[in-house]
DNA sequence: TGACATCGGTTCTAGATAGAACTATAGTGG
DNA sequence: CCACTATAGTTCTATCTAGAACCGATGTCA
């Protein structure tokens, strides 16, 4: 009957935090795709957008991107010719990533459009509703931290 | 200036999401990674627990896994002597997967073992606040849906 | 200044992912 | 009973993923 583990109140909670979670990537993904972009390939152009460029290692760090992976985003993106990549004069091994002139009018047209998208969604659930969320996934995000002897806060 | 874009006040419960829901990730594929399973792996076995096995399809829909990943992690399992395909006696189409003897030990070891490791972390967040969450969630996640069209509640 | 640790990126490996095309079986309507 | 459609799994393609091993450039410290 696996006694105690079977029901415990707190997994209804972890199976919205998943299905919850599933559904916002598939809204989002659905209209990134209509730009012929991957998400972590939108997370990107939007980390990049309004900004010189910076290197690899803090564009892995703001799009929660480990850097093996980001190596091959950066490449199909650099195919596409939306970003470039140049030495960084001060640091020879750092790389600056930056948007091109076509990467930059991606940005300007799939931002503002993309939060429309998204400001859809989440207008329909009122303020309140949304800053009680955010205090709760905090609380349990910190929770989680913590239990795994981070204290990260 | 992306105006209206730049800093709509939900974005800051997105970022919430996601982070919350990357550590949640961490911390349970922490302690799975510790039985030489994956994630989608443990989640087929704890799905297949206490069942006399299930179709391919089913197993998809409880596991939020679709038919063309599943059949990869299917075959793994299948190599490690966790679980085995059977042909289903009433469909020729249908395949049943089931846990072997050696997958059946592996669920009553993992199982409880998972959610006390859960229950550390989840249990640092008073009930109140949990319900509160978890009805925050499922308010988003229906939003989401309707706000895609399909109304899914 | 020369040994050594550190750091930034790339490469490699194993696995997961969705989605589309494909195969075979099952059910349905004429 | 045959054509048609739907369904169950598999395969294929492109991408993402983390993590480990690696490599060249930096910085440190003795």
């Amino acid at each position: 009957m696996t006694k105690t583990a079977a029901k415990a109140p707190f997994l209804s909670v972890l199976r919205e935090l998943v299905t919850c979670y599933q559904a916002f990537e598939r809204y989002s993904a659905a209209h990134i795709q209509t730009l012929d972009l991957t998400p972590p390939q939108f997370d990107v152009i939007a980390t990049l957008g309004n900004t010189k460029g910076m290197p690899f290692r803090q564009l892995g760090e703001r799009t929660l991107i480990t850097k093996g992976t980001l190596t091959g985003v950066v490449d199909r993106l650099e195919a596409k010719g939306l970003v470039c990549r140049d030495n960084c004069p001060r640091d020879g091994r750092s790389t600056i990533v930056s948007l091109t002139r076509q990467g930059e009018k991606i940005f300007d047209r799939a931002f503002p459009a993309h939060v429309g998208h998204l400001r859809d969604a989440f207008g329909r659930v009122c303020s309140e509703e949304l800053s009680s969320l955010e205090q709760g996934l905090g609380t349990l995000r910190k929770a989680l931290n913590a239990a795994s002897g981070k204290e990260t806060a």
